[in-house]
DNA sequence: GCAACAATAT
DNA sequence: GATATTGTTG
């Protein structure tokens, strides 16, 4: 009787089979911290990104003078991957709050305009509507958020890659559970896909914000996890 | 009651 | 298509 869909932390090992198949995952050079993204594909096999590379999860990337010419919202930290800058100034050097929220203000399901990219969210959960109580801005997984939480997720491994601990390893202002659930939800789809060669699409970019073809993926192997730690660690997150 | 997961809705 | 919400289960 009912559905064979068991919400279960127990299968959560079934569902992510390091089966091989790992395509050559790039970091898109998101990081910006280091400079040539041309050598840094085999970061994560050979000594990982630095981890002063990760933790600022919101560096602008590019320059002012850059967004004012392109009218990029670097608020939100957009077109990372495509910016060659990385010796843009860093705006904060927070931990956190660096969600890029939505704001609709529609109550129809006229929903197409983005008000703007900003770490509103972190401001304080409500951000964009000020005071009216009603949807919660829709969240845009910015290419940093969007490594950030494979970083968790490879931190934690498979199993224990569970919204809850990946909310608190991100460690994001403003980040609920069911942001990360959600997310990982599609994230643990496009690993399948990317795992099995009946895949209709040999390389389905994991489509982050912005259209940007990124390629993020956590290493599969165990053992290019260990040694490496893109958080500070699991009991220093504990609040 | 909480958390995780899958499915569905927007 | 991306994210939010809902329903079910442990």
């Amino acid at each position: 009787m009912l559905s064979p869909r068991g919400g279960r932390p127990h299968d959560a090992t079934a569902r992510a089979p390091s089966s091989s198949s790992s395509p050559p995952r790039q970091h898109a050079g998101m990081g910006a911290g280091a400079g040539g993204a041309s050598g840094r594909v085999l970061e994560w096999e050979a000594g990982l990104p630095a981890a002063s590379e990760l933790t600022p999860v919101s560096h602008p990337l590019i320059t002012p003078a850059l967004a004012a010419a392109f009218r990029i919202n670097i608020a939100g930290g957009a077109f990372a991957a495509a910016s060659p800058f990385d010796d843009s100034p860093l705006a904060h050097d927070s931990p956190t709050s660096h969600l890029s929220l939505s704001c609709d203000e529609e109550d129809d399901d006229d929903e197409d305009e983005e008000g703007e990219t900003e770490d509103a969210a972190a401001s304080g959960s409500g951000a964009c509507r000020g005071g009216r109580a009603g949807k919660k801005a829709r969240m845009v997984w910015t290419p940093e958020l969007h490594h950030r939480f494979v970083e968790a997720v490879a931190h934690l491994g498979d199993k224990g890659a569970v919204p809850k601990a990946i909310v608190r390893l991100m460690n994001v202002e403003g980040l609920t559970r069911e942001n990360v659930a959600s997310h990982l939800q599609k994230y643990r789809i496009y690993l399948k896909r990317t795992r099995n060669p009946a895949a209709p699409q040999p390389a389905p970019h994991f489509p982050t914000a912005y259209g940007s073809p990124f390629n993020l993926q956590p290493p599969s192997d165990p053992s290019s996890r260990s040694g490496y730690c893109a958080f500070p660690s699991r009991d220093s997150e504990k609040l």
